[in-house]
DNA sequence: AAAATTATTTAAGTTTGTCTAAATAATAAT
DNA sequence: ATTATTATTTAGACAAACTTAAATAATTTT
């Protein structure tokens, strides 16, 4: 199937907004794709003749199988390329996204084996996502929570939800990565702010918002 | 100024077939791009439009020096990608032009300049090219003849000029690449073959198309 | 249950880059 | 100097991926 680049974004943000079972609506896609909804029905149509997505009219969306091979390709793609451009090319992990957002339409399995052989067949790429191998396995996602909601005190950072380049630049000027262990210091009940501290830095208070978007695991 | 893909391609194409000052005819542009020369005229008039060539009715196109400057950087990336492939991924040098043909258009500077300096700033590519800096430089080409024409014996390979990958899967099963020292042993003016030597190799009788395309320089 | 709101689809039009067929210009042959 | 050939341009159409505005369906509120 050769599908055209606008086709491999919808696939991959329908994929993306899928999670889990439920249909993905009309509405949730263009704002995704930063389109409009009368744009998403007509490649909903498109894509439901290529038989990649199941589509019934105000019944929303969900990937077929093929659908969601293309799909785990796709994501496969990009996260290798983040892992090249932050292992290789030195870029912070807040700058990579935009340009994998690019380079992962450049289709060749040749290219792509070469490239995951070339960083060690990595199996996370540099926001803590599982990177699906040839065949579309990945690593099942260790058990992980929104600091907000994590319970224990002493913790490791994942993962980072939002991949906006304001959350990942204020992580950046905080020092915090993937791999960062901190503290939970205190809870804040009136607007749910957090107070935590990293090694060998003063402790800092984050907003809900921006917790809501780390993902970390107990340590 | 920015440019979509089929532009960058045009453009490209035009430098590549300017060669000297001799503007580019309509039908050989289409013939370079694979379409045909109705499409040709349209693209002209959009590329005169946007001060990237200049553009007559029936007087052929010529890069204007943004054009050329355009040209150039297009030329750079795809140059540096093709190395990437095979310093790092291990391509063989008939492989790359394609997936170089979209990489390529993937614009960032940072990308490039950092692609640049992890290949070690190369000056030529895979195919003996030389690669523009990022000011649109490049090393004047070594004085180079095609194989035909050579006038010396013992010679070294430097560049092929037509990158079909017809040609250099030839090349490549006879062991010839950049580099190559090789002889000549006789010239057979009934056909204009050439038989040359490549050492520890037999001797082998290559046509005159081939002898065309194979650019050399005096050892 | 009717009215109001929100979500989705349809209709009609735009831009980009292509194509074929027909018209016109430039060049070569007689 | 005509005539024939070749090169180039124009005209009209098409597919892909958008958009806006209007119509319709689904959902929520009252
Ligand atoms: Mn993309
Ligand atoms: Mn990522
Ligand atoms: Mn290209
Ligand atoms: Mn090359």
């Amino acid at each position: 199937m050769n599908l055209s680049v606008a086709e491999e974004n919808y696939i991959k943000a329908i994929y993306k907004l899928q999670e889990g079972e439920q249909a993905v609506t009309t509405n949730a896609l263009a704002y995704e794709l930063e389109t409009k909804p009368a744009s998403v029905t007509d490649m909903a149509k498109k894509l439901k003749e290529k038989k990649l997505i199941s589509y019934e009219k105000y019944q929303g969306i969900t990937l077929s199988p093929e659908g969601r091979k293309t799909a785990l390709q796709v994501v496969r793609r990009h996260r290798l390329w983040e892992c090249f451009l932050v292992d290789k090319l030195s870029f912070s992990w807040e700058e990579v996204h935009e340009l994998a957002e690019e380079l992962e339409h450049v289709r060749s399995e040749k290219l792509i084996s070469r490239l995951s052989e070339f960083l060690g067949n990595p199996v996370i790429d540099p926001h803590g996502d599982p990177i699906p191998d040839a065949n579309g396995r990945m690593a099942k996602p260790r058990p992980q929570t929104s600091l907000d909601q994590a319970n224990a005190r002493r913790l490791v950072v994942t993962a980072v939800s939002d991949q906006s380049s304001a959350l990942l630049a204020f992580l950046n000027a905080k020092s915090i990565k993937l791999g960062t262990q901190l503290e939970i210091i205190a809870h804040y009940e009136f607007d749910n702010s957090i107070e935590i501290k990293v090694k060998h830095q003063p402790a800092i208070t984050i907003s809900e918002q921006v917790a809501k978007n780390i993902m970390v695991r107990p340590l």
